[in-house]
Order: structure tokens, then sequence, then C-alpha cells
DNA sequence: TTGAAAGCGCTACCAT
DNA sequence: ATGGTAGCGCTTTCAA
């Protein structure tokens, strides 16, 4: 790779002047700007990216840490992140964490250490040190009160997937718990069952811990059994619900005739699922985006509205719930 | 950020010594190691990955190109990518192409810029200039001949898909086709309809040009209703098969019964389909692991047995193929 | 065993 | 309008 002497070189100019028409900062006479951009094209010099971020004690790098990318709710979140940085000039540095603190540490020393100017991060420990310093940082989805987040109303999301339920004619209706330590499933869960409470609904509850398939499945096989009478499941996410939905079709429920079924997130296989699934949104492309448009704000300065959003969620209706004439 | 300079006025000694306790090089005395590993500590010192990068001209970052991180085969290609890097200090740069030239081209860019050690890459483009440099690079997935690539046997991929389905009964096969440009769908058509003519099956060919599921859901639509007495149906891919599963559903043909289906890839939600899919899986994890192996010995100038890496391609029976009493 | 200093490629300040 | 140069934080000669 040609470097900035180089240029300067063969455009016999100082590395001065070449810095100038590059950054296109101070004076410099038109002639030679002339031949330092054509001396650049010759040589087809591109700056060096990491000299400039050591001067600059700050790269172009934003640093992402997703728990697993392999989970089928990040990729959107990923990608609505990276065409919003990638629309500013930045790129992603990215790694899973796993949920392992350690991991995740690990991560963001790393990130640091390459000058990332900003992270996004989807962790459980937001109010941990490792988030504690002059780093501007996003929290996404997971969140802790008054940080810099992006997440979905999950309060709403809960009482949104009661209250379809129950419009849909569901009177014994099962939750399936989350795993305790997401904050966003403890939400969803409390205000479904506040809903529950008020409306008079019989209900019972069921944890599973794990959103993965496997577990879920357990969960549900125990459901259908402790629960026969069960008409409606509100499940704690697409996942689980998928495996509530093998179930039911694997001991001869009919959905949503018998029992109704409602999970959350709307992840893209969802749709594709038999029934289709009936769910709660959460707009994870746009929750990256937006998570990626405030770091930015935060980066170059720019004043903050919000610096807290909330992100609308929405009843996704398909096949596993029933129809009412009015809404 | 504490500086080298720091932990050297902490510990008494030069940056020289300081450096050499961090890299472990030349000689130091123990007592002088003792007092520098301490400053180190007591000011959080860890280096400057920018400044490292800058003087020994490469990063330890590995730039990562795919073309679309939300279509569900790359996600695990990813992560297999990621955990082999990982284990070996480096860091991951990310980008969707978006299967657009000049995007990828951008991303090549500044990885270079940023000084990555190495690129692996998802790319239409393996042959293009823009790779054609001293930069360490493996092609995953699509490739050119006796590049560093990985990628999983389609050949035998569409070979078995074809003799999968006539094992099982199918006399009439409809062969879906895939994007004309993407090498890996083309073999596998090519090595089902050898099959197939080989053996004497009546069979149809449709094409469909994209692997989006809309455009799938036209395909198998349109399948059905020019040739209604197809038995069997060899997809693209799951995405596809997923489609025709829809739409065999919709019009109320049997699966396995009336048609058998089978797909390529087995991405993860194949299994939770239903019927779930019978599919021929590419490991799509270890094929990210594998590349991430060539190009990190690439780098490290060990030597190399198998710079061009074929996966094996395994059939998955599920649902939505027949049960044999024999195999 | 240790330190001084050059230099990686770039930007910004100070001269001219 | 242009050039010289210090310095970003690090590693690596070369001397001592």
């Amino acid at each position: 790779m040609a470097t900035i002497k180089d240029v300067a070189k063969a455009a016999q100019v100082s590395v001065a002047t070449v810095s100038r028409v590059l950054n296109d900062t101070g004076y410099v006479h038109t002639d030679t700007k002339t031949r330092v951009t054509q001396a650049m094209q010759e040589l087809n010099y591109f700056p060096n990216e990491v000299a400039r971020s050591l001067f600059n004690r700050e790269s172009r790098l934003i640093g992402l840490i997703l728990p697993d990318i392999t989970n089928p709710f990040f990729p959107q979140l990923a990608r609505g992140v990276e065409d919003e940085i990638h629309a500013h000039g930045f790129r992603l540095l990215f790694g899973n964490s796993d949920e392992d603190r350690e991991k995740e540490l690990a991560y963001l020393q790393t990130f640091k250490q390459n000058q990332v100017v900003g992270v996004i991060a989807v962790t459980n420990e937001p109010e941990s040190d490792m988030y504690n310093d002059d780093l501007p940082v996003v929290f996404l989805d997971r969140t802790v009160p008054n940080a810099p987040s992006v997440f979905a109303d999950a309060a709403t999301g809960g009482k949104m997937a009661a209250m379809e339920l129950i419009k849909r004619g569901s009177r014994q209706i099962t939750l399936l718990k989350g795993p305790a330590h997401l904050q966003t499933a403890r939400q969803r869960f409390k205000s479904a069952l506040d809903v529950l409470t008020e409306k008079g609904v019989d209900f019972h509850v069921m944890s599973n811990a794990s959103f993965s398939f496997q577990e879920a499945r357990k969960s549900a096989k125990a459901l259908f059994q402790l629960y026969p009478e069960t008409d409606g499941i509100i499940a704690s996410n697409d996942i689980v619900a998928t495996a509530v939905i093998h179930e039911a079709l694997r001991i001869g429920k009919a959905i949503p005739d018998e029992v109704q079924i409602i999970g959350f997130d709307d992840i893209p296989q969802s749709e594709l699922l038999f029934p289709s699934l009936s769910t709660i949104r959460q707009p994870a492309y746009d929750m990256g985006k937006e998570a990626a448009k405030l770091l930015i704000k935060s980066i170059q300065k720019q004043p903050i509205d919000q610096s807290v959003i909330q992100m609308p969620v929405s009843f996704i209706e398909r096949e596993t719930t029933r129809k009412v004439d009015s809404q």
C-alpha cells in the first residue's frame, strides 16, 4: 500500500499538503490539488486508518456485543445497527458474548484497545463497571434506568398478549415464564399477569428457565399434562411458542380452536410455521437502527432529545389465534 | 487509558523495558519485571492495539464479508468463524455486502485500511481483482478453483437429494432451479438432474431466480398448477422448500404421502417446520470454523496441507419424505 | 540488563 | 499557499 509520503513525492509536494487535500482542510492551490489527486489515483492511494486512529486517539470502528448471532432475534438487530453505522462511515467490530461476563469483558477490553468510538451492547450487565467510563455506550434490548438505550415496550407487550387472548375467547390461560434474569421477559410476564388477574381470568404459570428449543419442548409437554384444560398459552418468546405448537400438534390439540397460542418477538420464522404464529412483534431491525443513531449522535456530540428510547410493539395476527369479528 | 509511558514512569524504567516485559522479549531482571507488572496493574494498563498495529503494519483483526446476516444460513457460518478466530486472539470486522459489488469493494477497502491480517468472504466475485493482492483470503461457500476455500460438496448433495426421493418412491419429480449466479446452486441442480436422467425418472424443471420466500411462494404456486402430478420436489434450498410446504398444505396435498419435499442447507428452522423438513445438510458452523482455521494457518505461515476444503453433506431425514424399511 | 532514539503513517501547529 | 516537524503509543535496533 502506498503511503502519504509516496504521494507527496510523486506530486512533488510535502506530506502536509497531501494531508490537506486529503482532509480538505486549510489552503491549497487548485493546481496543486489536481496534481496531488492525480498522484493519489495513480498510486491507488488510500489513507491508513490505523495511523489516523492513532493520531486522533479514536478509530472509525463501533463495537457490537451480542449474546449469540445464532439466536434468530439478533441478526435483525445486528443488521439494523450495521446499516445505520455504515451509512455514517463507521465499521463494525463484532463479538458474541454467550452471556458470559468474562467473554463480554474481554471483548469490551479489546474494543477499547482498538479505540472504538462507541459500543452497542445487548448485555445482562449494563450496570457493570466495565461500561462505566467515558466510552459512549448504547444498551440494546436489555438496559438499566436512565442509561442511553433502546428497547421494546415490554409492559404493553405483555398486556397485549393477554388482552388478545381473552378477546379471542381463551378462559383458561397458561403463562410460560421466561428466564428470570431477563428484565424484558419479567416485565412481559408481569403485565400479562396483571391483566389476567384484573379480568378475573383463570390462569396457571409455568416456568421455563431458558429460551432454548429443547428446554421449551419439555415445558410444553409438561404444560399439557399438568393443565390439559388450558385453552390459551402466552409463551415467553417465539422459540418457546414454536415448541408449544409442536407439542399441541403432536397430542392432537386443534390450534386455534382448542388452544390459542401467542408468542413474543416475531422472529422471521414465526411467519413460516404451521400454523403461522400470532405474536407480539418487537421491531428488531428498527431497534438496531435507532440504537446506532443514538450512539452516533452521542459520538458526534449532537444534541440528544431522547436517550432512552422505547419502541412500540404490535400484535401480529396470524393463525394461532382465532378471528374476532370487530376489533 | 494509561500508556506505556505512564507505566514506565511509575515503574521507574524506560518504555523499552516496559515493552520487553509486555512482549516477554529480551532480557529483563526479575525484580524489574515485578515492578513493571505491578505498575501495569495499578494503572490498569492495556497496550494500545492501534499503536501496535501501526508499528507491525498489521492488526489483529480479521474481516468477514457476508451477503446478509439476516439470511438464516449465515449466522451459523459467522459463528463458526468468530469462535475460531476468537480462540486465536483475533477479532472480527464484519460487513454485509448484499451481494453488491460496490459495497463489497468498499468493505474490503476499509478492511485493508484498517490493516486486517486476513479476510473471509462469501462472495460472487472471488476472481475479482479486489481479492487479487497479498492479503490472505479464504472464500467460503462460493469459490473459484484452486483458491483457498471451504465449501460443501454440492455435487454429492444434489445426487443425494435425487436418490433419496427416488428411493422413497417419487416417480414424477420437479426440480426447482436456484439462482443461476450461484455455482453451488447450479452444481446441486446439475447433479440431481444427472441422477434423474440416468435413472430414467420423469421430471420437470422450474426456475426460481431468487432465494427469497416471497419469490419462492410464487414458484411453488406455479409448480403445483403446471405439474399437478408431481410427487417429489427438490427445492433449491430450505427457504424455497418451506414455501413449497406451505403451498402444498394450502392446496391440501398430503406430505409426504402425495408429494415428498427435500431441501438444501438444513437451516435451524427447518427442524421446526410442520411437517419438519427433510434436507441435505451443509455443516455451516463447521464450514465457518474450517475457513477460519485455514486463514489463520495462512496468516501464521504454517504449512497448509489442504487449501481447498470440501465439506461433506448429509441427508437429514425428517417428515417431508417417506420412510423406507431398509436403507 | 537497561535506555535512547528512530520510525510505523498520519495530522496539526508553526513558520515562511 | 506551502513545508518542516512534533507527536499519537508502540516496538526494535543499537549502545552502553
